[in-house]
RNA sequence: GGCGCGAUAGCAAAAUGGUUAUGCCGCGGCCUGCAAAGCCGUUUACGCCAGUUCGAUUCUGGCUCGCGCCUCCA
C-alpha cells in the first residue's frame, strides 16, 4: 500500500489513484537560461527516482516535466548573448538533456516546452477573467485577483493577511491586491511577444503549468511535483488559476523536494553558491552522485560536501565490490523474497530509499557470505529499481578518473603480471615495490584465489 | 514579524513506546608472504527541561538552537 506525504495535508496518506491503475504526474521542470546545478539534479533524480516506482508498481504513469522557455532572466541573458531566446533556450535544453541522461534519468513521458501553449494560455486567462478571477490592469497587465479565490493559501499553508503584513516588494500600484499575481505581461522594447486580446505580450510564469498540465494530464490529475521552494508561489498560484478556471479540483497529491545545500545554506542562484551538475561530474561519476542524491530521504535537506560524496563512493564501491564476478542474465525481481517484500514496504511508506538502500546492503553482507547467485541478482534487481548498479562492476570500479596522466590497463595489467612473476618467485620485495607504484597511481591490487584484480581508488 | 520544518553517535542517515538500523571513518581479531577486499567483534547516539507511562530517542507541553518560505529560485 503506497503512501505519499501530501504537502496539501500535511501528512502522509494513503495513495488511490484517480483512474485505478493509472497515474498522472506533473513536475516542474527547469527555466532554461543557464546549466543545470545540483538542486536541479536531485528534482530530477528524485522524481526519476519516484516514477521508477510508481511503473514498478504496476501503474500506468504518465510523467510530464515542463520547460520553461519563456521568463525574464531568459531574456536578458538572451540580449546579453546577443541571440535570440530560442538559441539560448535550446542549447541549454541539450545541456540539461545531457546531464539528466549521464544520472540515469528516464526520460519524462512529455516534456512540454511553455512557448508552445501560449494560444491555451490566452484561452485560461481570458477564462479567468470572464470569471471574475482576473483583471486587466491599467499598464497593460493582467492579474490573478487573489482575493476572489478563497482558498488562497491552502497549499503553502498562509493567509492572505499574513502575507501582505509580510509583504517587502513594493507595492505595484497597477495591482486591486499586493499579492495579486500576474498571468501576461504587456511587452516592452526588445521583448519577444505574442499578441492576445490585451495587446502584445506574454505569459506570466504559474499559468504555463496550469495549461500544459491540462493539456497533456486533465484538469484534475493525481500528483505534481518539484522543489520545496516551488510550494509558495508557484504551486498555490496554479491551484489558484487551474481551479477557479476549471471548477475542479486541481491534484490530488503535492510533492515536494528538499534543498540541496552548501554549508547548511540553500543552494540557490541568487545566493551563487551552487555547483552545475558538469563541475561535480568532472570529479565524481554520475553514479556517485545518483546514490549520493538518494541516500538522503527526498524530503530532507541534503547537503552536498565533497567529503559525503567521497563517503557516497566508499559505499557503491561497497556495492560493486559485492557483484564483482557475478554474470547476470535477465533478472526478474521475486518479490515474494522477505528483503524484496522489506525493500517494497520502505519504498511504500513515501518512498524511504534511506531504509531500502539499508536492506541493499545487508543483502551485501549476506552476498559476500554466500556469494549466491540468487543474492546478487536480487541485489542488481532491487537496485535496479532505483536506477543504481546496473552496470559491469569493472566499469564502476576501473572506471572513475581518465587515464590521462595515470596508468593505461595495458600498462597495469603488465605490471601486475610482473608482480604475479615476482611473487612466484617468492621475490616479495620487488612485488611489493610494484603493487607500491600502483598504489602511487591510484591502483589498489586485490590477491583472490581467481588472480589478482585491480580497481581504482 | 507571520507560517512551516528540523535537532540521532567522528561524519552521513532511517526506523522505533521496551529488542543490532544501515553506510563511511576508527579500533581489535580472522584471512593474506605482507596488503587489499571480505568476514567476525567493537568504541562513540538520540538538543535542554518538565509531563504521560511499568518503561520515552520515540507521545504531550515548554525552552534553546538551526534551517526554509513569506521576493526570482528545483
Amino acid at each position: 500500500m503506497l503512501k505519499i506525504y501530501n504537502t496539501l495535508a500535511r501528512e502522509k496518506q494513503v495513495f488511490e489513484p484517480i483512474d485505478p491503475g493509472k497515474i498522472k504526474m506533473y513536475v516542474c521542470g527547469m527555466t532554461v537560461y543557464d546549466f543545470c546545478h545540483l538542486g536541479h539534479a536531485r528534482v530530477m533524480v528524485v522524481f526519476d527516482m519516484v516514477n521508477r516506482w510508481l511503473r514498478t508498481s504496476g501503474f500506468d504513469v504518465t510523467y510530464v516535466r515542463n520547460i520553461t522557455d519563456i521568463d525574464d532572466k531568459i531574456i536578458k541573458r538572451a540580449n546579453e548573448n546577443n541571440e535570440t531566446i530560442h538559441e539560448l533556450t535550446n542549447r541549454f535544453i541539450s545541456a540539461m538533456d545531457e546531464d539528466s541522461a549521464k544520472l540515469g534519468i528516464i526520460r519524462p513521458d512529455l516534456e512540454p516546452r511553455a512557448t508552445d501553449y501560449i494560444d491555451g494560455m490566452i484561452k485560461m486567462i481570458s477564462a479567468l477573467i470572464e470569471k471574475g478571477f482576473a483583471y486587466h490592469a491599467a499598464n497593460g497587465d493582467v492579474f490573478y485577483s487573489v482575493n476572489q479565490f478563497n482558498e488562497y493559501g491552502k497549499l503553502s499553508g498562509k493567509s492572505l493577511e499574513d502575507l501582505r503584513a509580510g509583504e517587502r516588494v513594493e507595492v505595484d500600484s497597477f495591482k486591486k491586491d499586493p499579492m495579486d499575481f500576474v498571468l501576461w505581461k504587456s511587452a516592452k522594447p526588445n521583448e519577444p511577444s505574442w499578441d492576445s486580446p490585451w495587446g502584445k505580450g506574454r505569459p506570466g510564469w504559474h499559468i504555463e503549468c496550469s495549461v500544459m498540465g491540462a493539456h497533456h494530464l486533465g484538469r484534475h490529475f493525481d500528483i505534481h511535483g518539484g522543489g520545496q521552494d516551488l510550494q509558495f508561489p508557484h504551486h498555490e498560484n496554479e491551484i489558484a488559476q487551474s481551479e477557479a478556471a476549471h471548477n475542479c479540483k486541481f491534484v490530488n497529491y503535492w510533492m515536494h523536494n528538499g534543498f540541496v545545500r552548501v554549508d547548511d545554506e540553500k543552494m540557490s542562484k541568487s545566493l551563487g553558491n551552487f555547483f552545475t551538475i558538469r563541475e561535480v561530474l568532472e570529479k565524481y561519476d554520475p553514479e556517485v552522485v545518483r546514490f549520493f542524491i538518494l541516500r538522503a530521504h527526498y524530503r530532507s535537506p541534503l547537503n552536498y560536501s565533497d567529503q559525503h560524496l567521497d563517503d557516497a563512493k566508499q559505499g557503491l564501491t561497497r556495492f560493486y565490490t559485492a557483484l564483482r564476478g557475478f554474470e547476470f542474465s535477465n533478472s526478474e525481481i521475486n518479490w515474494s523474497d522477505p528483503v524484496a517484500q522489506k525493500f517494497k514496504d520502505a519504498m511504500d511508506d513515501d518512498f524511504n530509499t534511506p531504509e531500502a538502500f539499508a536492506l541493499l546492503f545487508d543483502l551485501v553482507n549476506d552476498l559476500n557470505k554466500s556469494r549466491s547467485e540468487h543474492t546478487a541478482a536480487l541485489l542488481k534487481g532491487l537496485a535496479g529499481v532505483l536506477g543504481l548498479l546496473q552496470r559491469d562492476s569493472d566499469s564502476f570500479l576501473k572506471g572513475g578518473e581518465s587515464s590521462e596522466n595515470g596508468l593505461t590497463s595495458e600498462r597495469i595489467d603488465q605490471l601486475i603480471q610482473e608482480r604475479i612473476d615476482q611473487r612466484k618467485a617468492r621475490n616479495f620485495a620487488e612485488a611489493d615495490r610494484i603493487r607500491k607504484e600502483l598504489a602511487e597511481n591510484g591502483i589498489i591490487l586485490e590477491d583472490t584465489p581467481q588472480g589478482t584484480s585491480w580497481r581504482r581508488e
